[in-house]
DNA sequence: CTTAGGG
DNA sequence: CCCTAAG
């Protein structure tokens, strides 16, 4: 029933307004069913007094969180103040009955709190809202935190998240874990607010209007009824690729005086940025986590379990930090891992297995800070940044073991075909809402047609059974996907640009990948080709490299990225962590083909950094040495630099004939080896010895007794 | 999490 | 690059 009410709203549902809101049947028959639909608004005050009384007596840091929620959610509606006011209050409540546990129905939550957050976010990003709106939302905020402190604690935290792209779940209050998730779908809105903004930032207005790739997603949880058929709810995001300036929270927290809270929690987000951008390893070990045994395993779950969250496919973005990271984060990570398994748990017992979010984290991008590789979630919603070329990836879950024979399918969301809308930088946020919803009707309009993926390539004969293609079979299950792809040639919409027909339809792969590059340059562009893919990608990776290389200061080197790609550094920390966040199953949608990192050699400005880091410090720390030389290249861990090292180590003992790759000059090679050779002998990795080591290997290369 | 090594 | 054992 919530599910098909959900679907009703299907298609025209991509509108956002519509997305976030569930009915208000479903919202008062979760709260309580005894109300009466006509009393709604008196019920609704009695509610939100019930509701603040009830918070103000309730310190417990659940009862904020909700709050916190509601507040944010409050934004969006047309309804505005009044509503806000009204809902706040219970939706509290159903936060709390969620907790009791009927799935489905966590789920529809879920979805609720997505949209609200969202909404929230699209105030705080969208400069170019009315005032009006924006009041509004800021007057919820007022009332809210006359709830008190907490409250606003809570709010603060919640943003400093979103922000970060961090995983929502801590919060405070696990229980509220689906908010947590909310927040990452949430991305998604705020992202198509941006999009309109997105021209100032760039300052390129017609570029970034032009190529703004925008990403639909529908998504819809799956509904998994074990006897019949596939409910399919549709819960839609539209995901536009855009560039998100950071500043831009700052400046709307800024403009909310009353609130000094939010000031210092902004600002707050900030600086955690400053200090920890997304790395790269995060990625990985949220890919490590994600594989495979663990998801089976099911690892210790400790800390916070947010049981529901599982069903709230919106995706849990862990967001993986340095380990300089606050421990509150890390702890907050942890709990985010432990959701997924979580979640991941919770899928297995119901035999059904997500997967989606198709991403490329590293394929793609390199520029350090730019990670902005976007893993998709399922949370659709997430997006991916920038350049986002998206990838979208659908979700799609299937269930077996149904007796008949009969495969069982969840699609949690269909990869919408990427959209360019143009608009002039005047246009209005609701204008370009306006073009993006015809972009898509006309896009529906002119007849879709749905892929099927399976693992990774697109099954295109339809003659064939599941059976034979293998969509029975439990295993590719895993690896199946849908889109949506467009039936007519034509795949730009009105305002699209038609220039990139064939880069829309690619398949799969594509879909899967995408790079996350600078999303002005890139912007139309879709690194969609799943390994080759080097082309833009490489190039921005060297260029970083370069960067970072010759420039033995960090400082330097990030003052030059920051040039040199603004748009990269600005959006990218965005990406990481929508890639970390989202993605249980990047893997399992490219299936194999993903599951190996893309293969980045190594430059020679590489090269040549390593081999100095190596020549300072020693074979035996490459942690140093990756905080020395590649801090900023969030796609190099210490693990691969060692490997490097290994592998110079080797080339530079074999003849140069039989050496592959890029060829690395002698004058390194031979510093390879003196350094190796140096290294070996004196075991220690003394720190002190530094200068004086470096300066003899400097002096006697040719002493290089090769082992 | 890091290292060190094997694959 | 990945995976693992071990610290």
């Amino acid at each position: 029933m919530v599910f098909k009410k959900r679907q009703d709203h299907g298609f025209n549902g991509f509108r956002l307004p519509t997305i976030p809101r569930a009915p208000r049947s479903i919202r008062r028959g979760l709260r309580k069913k005894t109300v009466e639909d006509t009393q709604i608004c008196a019920f609704e005050l009695l509610a939100s007094i019930a509701g603040k009384l009830l918070c103000e007596s309730e310190s417990s840091a659940s009862s904020n969180a909700s709050e916190g929620i509601d507040l944010l959610a409050c934004g969006k509606d047309a309804v505005k103040q009044e509503r806000e006011f009204e809902d706040k209050p219970f939706k509290a409540d159903w936060l709390y009955q969620r907790n009791c546990g009927d799935s489905s129905f966590a789920f529809e939550m879920a979805s609720q709190n997505i949209s609200h957050k969202s909404t929230w976010k699209e105030f705080s990003h969208a400069e170019s809202d009315d005032a009006l709106e924006r009041t509004s939302f800021i007057k919820s905020f007022d009332c809210s935190q006359k709830t008190g402190d907490d409250v606003k604690s809570v709010i603060c935290k919640s943003k400093t998240d979103s922000e970060n792209y961090s995983s929502k779940v801590e919060g405070g209050s696990p229980q509220f874990g689906e908010s947590c998730d909310a927040n990452v779908n949430i991305e998604a809105e705020r992202r198509l607010e941006v999009v309109g903004l997105k021209n100032e930032d760039a300052n390129k207005p017609n570029i970034c209007s032009s190529k703004v790739p925008t990403e639909l997603f529908l998504e819809s949880p799956a509904a998994i009824n074990s006897d019949s058929n596939v409910k399919l709810p549709l819960h839609q995001d539209s995901v536009p690729n855009a560039c998100f300036p950071r500043h831009r929270n700052d400046i709307k927290l800024g403009s909310r005086d009353d609130d000094e809270n939010f000031s210092r929690c902004f600002k707050r987000s900030t600086k955690l940025k400053a200090f920890r951008p997304p790395t790269r390893i995060a990625d990985r070990r949220i890919r490590k986590l994600l594989t495979s045994k663990y998801w089976k395993v099911a690892p210790k779950l400790k800390d916070c379990e947010l049981p529901r969250s599982a069903f709230v496919d919106g995706g849990l973005k862990p967001l993986y930090h340095k380990r300089k990271t606050c421990h509150d984060r890390q702890s907050r990570q942890k709990c985010q891992r432990d959701i997924l398994f979580k979640r991941r748990k919770l899928f297995d017992q119901i035999s059904v297995v997500t997967s989606d979010g198709g991403f490329s984290s590293e394929s793609v991008s390199n520029s350090p800070e730019k990670g902005m590789t976007e893993d998709k979630n399922d949370s659709a919603a997430i997006l991916h940044g920038a350049n986002g070329v998206s990838s979208s990836v659908l979700g799609h879950q299937a269930s077996f073991h149904s007796k008949d024979s009969h495969v069982k399918f969840s699609i949690k969301s269909f990869r919408v075909p990427e959209l360019f809308i143009e608009v002039p930088e005047t246009a209005t946020v609701g204008s370009l809402k306006r073009t993006i919803m015809e972009a898509v009707t006309s896009i529906l309009g002119s007849g879709l047609d749905v892929g099927i993926l399976l693992q990774g390539k697109k099954v295109r004969d339809d003659n064939r059974t599941l059976m034979q293609t293998g969509i029975s079979c439990k295993d590719n299950l895993d690896s199946l996907g849908f889109m949506l792809e467009p039936n007519t040639v034509q795949t730009p919409p009105p305002t699209c640009s038609s220039d990139l027909p064939p880069l829309l339809s690619c398949d799969s792969s594509q879909l899967l990948t995408r790079s996350p590059e600078n999303p002005v340059l890139d912007s139309g562009i879709p690194d969609t080709l799943p390994d080759p893919p080097l082309t833009n990608s490489s190039n921005h990776v060297d260029s970083n490299h370069d960067t970072v290389h010759t420039v033995s200061s960090p400082t330097d080197m990030n003052d030059k990225t920051t040039l040199d790609t603004k748009a990269i550094v600005a959006v990218p920390a965005m990406s990481m962590e929508a890639l970390a966040v989202v993605p249980l199953n990047q893997k399992t949608r490219r299936s194999e083909l993903v599951q190996r990192r893309t293969r980045r050699p190594f430059s020679v400005s590489e090269v040549e950094a390593l081999v100095h880091a190596v020549e300072e410090l020693g074979t035996g720390r490459w942690r140093d040495v990756k905080l020395r030389a590649f801090e900023n290249a969030d796609h190099r861990t210490y693990v691969d630099l060692k490997d490097k090292w290994k592998t110079l180590v080797h080339t530079a003992k074999i003849a140069p004939q039989q050496r592959r790759g890029e060829p690395v000059p002698q004058e390194l090679l031979d510093r390879v080896l003196a350094a190796h050779s140096y290294w070996s002998q004196h075991q220690a990795k003394p720190q002190g010895k530094h200068q004086a080591g470096t300066s003899k290997i400097m002096e006697a290369p040719a002493e290089v007794p090769v082992e």
